[in-house]
DNA sequence: CGATACACTGACCGTCCGTTCAGCGCGGTG
DNA sequence: CACCGCGCTGAACGGACGGTCAGTGTATCG
């Protein structure tokens, strides 16, 4: 069966309360984005969210779901084919930068969920959801390091520790991007952080001048 | 004149309520903490906070304030004296692994500030307090970067953008550290960090077997 | 020992926010 | 045109939390 005029409205609502969320979240950050602004934002009535989403905790968990899946699909699609390692390394960089760079607003919701707030009951939950989500990421990119240490590229190192530093310092590169008024382009960025991990910073005594 | 006695029990009250802040606010977030639990966790009633802090706001900074400048005595102290780059580097690491070690709950506090939540007003506020501690943690390793630069021991790149990559990668890696049960000894990743930045992780393929 | 000072207490207040639900308007139906 | 169903509304509710202050206990002093 086709979909029914009430089914495309009931999505239309669902995704314009789900929009207005994430714009919320990014601007006032998880603890104070209330009901009340999400609702305005949405350009509905605060009791109108209750009709599609079972509380705020529902609302929070689907919205961040919708929204890390897009991001999991860019970097995905940054890995397909095969390629070097150092190829490798540099689309999913490029990727990360690039969203991130196009949905500004959207790192702040990734990063709120990051450390969860609220009472322990809630931070159970939120972990729950959420965390698994930043394992995926961070296991498949040690899944990439593994194959490149196994085939002779990279030196054998805890795949998993590597991953972590890597992510975590390029977002910390990609925060610092957000806060400057005029970025150098990514590629500038990617290509210090692909150069540094590849190759180090050391120069070597044997070449120095 | 010496401290009176009310001096003292006064000291010891504000050295109570605050690192009763500490612990609560490391277990609960930043948005979760309450005065109440605070109040309780140091053993005294909710009112007499307000004795000695101002508002909640004040009580959040002067621990902050307080919790901070212990972190950068012990990374400054490892900074003390000169040495080549890689042993500079191995010490602040150290340093800083040792210390999120031992204060596995004030961890939590510095990531609670990272992020600032609640009003815009609040986090104006925080901004204007925290900030520049994070920027002065930032600065001051990028500082000695550029010197490894001018030295010819490090390649020419920007100072900034590596400081914050070092940093936050290896806070990545403390938080992974503080959820194993069992996490390696130190010094393993301490020298995974300081090897990849200096040498990187290829294995040129002139020695690839 | 009674009076005074004062650190401390915790019940209380105002505010804020998530959640509810009685009612409203509107499109469809007979 | 009258009636009905239903998506939507937003005032009202309940609970939580930051902040207050009249009252209490205790140490100190004359």
């Amino acid at each position: 069966m086709a979909k029914s005029k009430e089914d495309v409205v009931s999505e239309f609502r669902v995704q314009s309360i789900q929009e207005a969320a994430i714009r919320v979240i990014s601007r006032k950050g998880m603890a104070a984005a209330t009901m009340q602004e999400i609702a305005e934002e949405a350009g509905v009535a605060k009791g109108t969210i209750y009709l599609y989403f079972r509380d705020r905790e529902e609302l929070v968990e689907k919205t961040f779901e919708t929204a890390i899946g897009e991001l999991h699909k860019r970097l995905d699609a940054a890995l397909e084919g095969d390629g070097t390692f150092e190829e490798r390394l540099r689309a999913v960089m490029t990727a990360q930068l690039g969203f991130f760079n196009e949905n500004r607003e959207f790192f702040r919701l990734y990063h709120s969920l990051r450390m969860p707030e609220g009472t322990s009951a809630q931070q159970r939950r939120q972990k729950r959801t959420c965390q698994p989500q930043f394992r995926a990421r961070v296991d498949r990119l040690a899944g990439i390091l593994k194959q490149a240490m196994d085939a002779g590229e990279v030196r054998p190192l805890d795949p998993k520790r590597l991953a972590l530093f890597l992510i975590e310092g390029s977002i910390a590169i990609v925060l610092e991007r957000l806060a400057e008024d005029a970025p150098p382009p990514e590629s500038e960025d990617v290509e210090l952080i692909v150069s540094t991990i590849l190759g180090g910073i050391a120069i070597p005594k044997s070449k120095r001048s």
